[in-house]
DNA sequence: AACTGTGAAGTTTTTCACAGCC
DNA sequence: GGCTGTGAAAAACTTCACAGTT
């Protein structure tokens, strides 16, 4: 049974297996202790083959007859996606989004702790937002490197995402959220994901009978 | 050329309109006036030979030998994702995720408009957020009754998006865009569509070098 | 020369269906 | 009887490559 296999996954699977940490979280929750990939399939609208074939490709997490223990599953996935240990997080953009994400309590456990926000705008220096006293962005660098955080959430106007993405990378940063409306250019080794919810409500009104 | 056709298309194609829309307006801004597949693919990290299909599915917008109108294309793509109008949309939930959605500034010139936020916590009610008065959740069904709102954010904590989304259904809402880190379970012909942060960093921190 | 639109080919992803185990 | 893990089949999606147009 493997934890980091050799052979290549296909980054849709990986792409599933936080929905399925979140349902068996929720599951846990609930008093659970054993689970099946039908029940899960059945809350996420995933069929159970797929559920079976995805966790498959990481090694036999459950038992015929039985299905999956739950806490040995999160452990397993937890493991998998490196979520086991807590990330240190950085934020930029001190906006009413940076401000309600560095307010966000849905970090912490589940795998990422916000250790510092920044902003460029001197009103904004100083401002003490929750716990965080808002840095400014030429301490950026240094607090990066010397606390080797890996991983930025950006929230900054789209016309700014991209030369603070270059400063984030350039300060070693390999893992960008970008919450601007924006796609921005990264070297290859670098992962970025966004969060965009326009392109969402988009999606959905091409299926609405129109207005 | 038709702008809804009765084939079935994707929906992995409808997701990923609301990207190209988002592109070109960008490249309008910059003054832009004609563009090309290849152009497109390059902003988006998606193959030209993918744009030209996608779009294909609607219709030739394009010209061989020139590429694309830019102001043309956006007209198209937002009359094929009934984006040419504004959509009139309710916030649920006025903690500090509700009050950041209601403040942000984006919605406006994308093809919606937030109309109520409401929340049910007694506090909360009657306070003043931005241009919004908070409204009380007993309010919900007759205001997205009168005003035939389709669409609905919820950004409240996980423990209520299953019975708020209830009570929105009931209402007559056909799509929500869910920020609760939990799946809501719907009647199939609501749309619903998920935003969560930590799903995007999970994903992320599997390609990360261990720590 | 540059670019679209598109069948055909190739690849990836999902589902099926069942042997094997509890 | 209920469930996993998995090859094989099916379906969906992407890329190729080129005829045709500007």
């Amino acid at each position: 049974m493997l934890v980091k296999p050799t052979d290549n996954i296909p980054d849709i699977v990986i792409g599933r297996l936080p929905l399925y940490l979140r349902a068996l979280g929720r599951l846990q929750q609930e008093g659970k202790e054993v689970t099946s990939s039908h029940e899960l399939g059945n809350r996420l609208e995933i069929s159970s083959a797929q559920i079976r074939k995805d966790l498959s490709h990481f090694g036999g997490f459950g038992k015929q007859g039985t299905g999956y223990r739950i806490e040995y599953l999160i452990e397993k996935l937890s493991t998998v996606l490196q979520v086991n240990q807590e990330w240190m997080v950085v934020v930029v953009g001190a906006g009413n989004l940076g401000i309600a994400i560095s307010h966000y309590r849905g970090f912490q456990d589940r795998g990422f702790r916000i250790a510092h926000l920044f902003d460029e705008s001197p009103e904004k220096i100083g401002a003490r937002i929750g716990e965080f006293v808002v840095k400014p962005m030429r301490k950026l660098n240094d607090i990066v490197r010397r606390e080797s955080i890996k991983i930025a959430m950006l929230a900054v106007p789209a016309e700014h995402a991209q030369s603070v993405a270059d400063h984030l990378v350039e300060a070693g940063v390999q893992a960008i959220l970008n919450y601007a409306p924006i796609n921005i250019s990264v070297p290859p080794d670098i992962q970025v994901q966004y969060i965009d919810p326009v392109t969402h409500l988009q999606h959905m009104t091409f299926y609405l009978s129109g207005e």
